[in-house]
DNA sequence: ATCTATGCCTGGTGGC
DNA sequence: TGCCACCAGGCATAGA
């Protein structure tokens, strides 16, 4: 699933097809991606330029002359450059038309991505966007902040962590390689924890997040970047997918458990809970 | 105010 | 082989 290494690769992959591109026409065999009326989209979107492309915590920002298109790509959503409408699959929801005549395609197969266009400005009153906390990777987030988020939260850390208005841009990759390298389990109650190891959550995320940058993130299970790049991050994974597998530390066996709901990877050795 | 459960979706997998 | 139940999970929403 993209987290934010992995928007962040989109985005940048993007910008060197889009960027001077204007929109001709939209083509949306599977509307619900958009959150408005079809209609009322396509007179607003046809005819803007891409201008540039942002993006904060998990969502794209497609900066036009005058709306933002603001996407998420949940799961499976991908992004890809297609010189002509042959051969489409039945996952491609939205296509965009550009100038140079080669189309964006959005490809989908769980269909939980969104886009949504709003007025150039006022994307940041979005409620999904309004809430989110500091990006995981920015090295100026007020720890104080966050460490208030944590000691007044009866939740599992993991939940915490992947709570987008505590922090934004961790998913379930990121977040069980986080714990890992903190030495922290997943199923610790985020109140439990002092300032100095929500400290070095955030500063071992931020080191995470940015080595997945460099490495162009993750591909696991359907993710990979648009245009068929694949990252190559899932080579440096210590824990998540890894079950069975030797802790690479300590060689104990990795485990797989529930948190949450979600599957949750870790070294029951390394990742000890504290005694009450 | 906090927290948990559910729905959105489809493809892949494992059991029979 | 075919059928089916179940799983994967980010986020919005409803409910406790």
């Amino acid at each position: 699933m993209p987290e934010l290494p992995e928007v962040e690769t989109v985005k940048e992959t993007l910008k060197n097809f889009l960027i001077g591109q204007k929109i001709r026409k939209v083509i949306a065999p599977y509307p619900n991606i958009i959150k408005d009326d079809l209609d009322s989209f396509k007179d607003k979107i046809i005819g803007q330029q891409f201008n540039d492309i942002l993006r904060y915590g998990k969502y794209l920002l497609f900066q036009l002359d005058d709306y933002v298109l603001v996407s998420h790509l949940r799961m499976e959503g991908k992004y890809f450059i297609r010189n002509s409408l042959k051969e489409l699959s039945k996952h491609e929801h939205v296509i965009f038309e550009l100038d140079n005549g080669k189309f964006l395609s959005y490809h989908d197969v769980r269909k939980f991505g969104t886009m949504e266009l709003v007025f150039k400005g006022t994307e940041f009153q979005l409620e999904s966007l309004s809430k989110l906390g500091f990006e995981a990777n920015d090295e100026n987030a007020d720890v104080n902040i966050i460490y208030e988020k944590f000691r007044k939260a009866n939740r599992p850390v993991k939940t915490v962590l992947l709570d987008q208005t505590v922090i934004t841009g961790l998913g379930n990759i990121y977040v069980d390689e986080t714990l890992f390298l903190t030495k922290i389990h997943p199923q610790e109650i985020a109140s439990h924890l002092s300032f100095d190891e929500v400290s070095n959550l955030i500063k071992n995320a931020r080191t995470i997040l940015n080595k997945a940058i460099a490495l162009g993130g993750t591909t696991i299970r359907t993710y990979q970047s648009s245009l068929g790049v694949d990252g190559r991050f899932q080579n440096e994974l210590n824990v998540h997918t890894l079950v069975g597998k030797p802790c690479p530390v300590c060689s104990t066996e990795i485990i797989k458990i529930k948190v949450g709901g979600r599957g949750t990877y870790l070294c029951p050795n390394c990742q000890k809970r504290k005694e009450l």
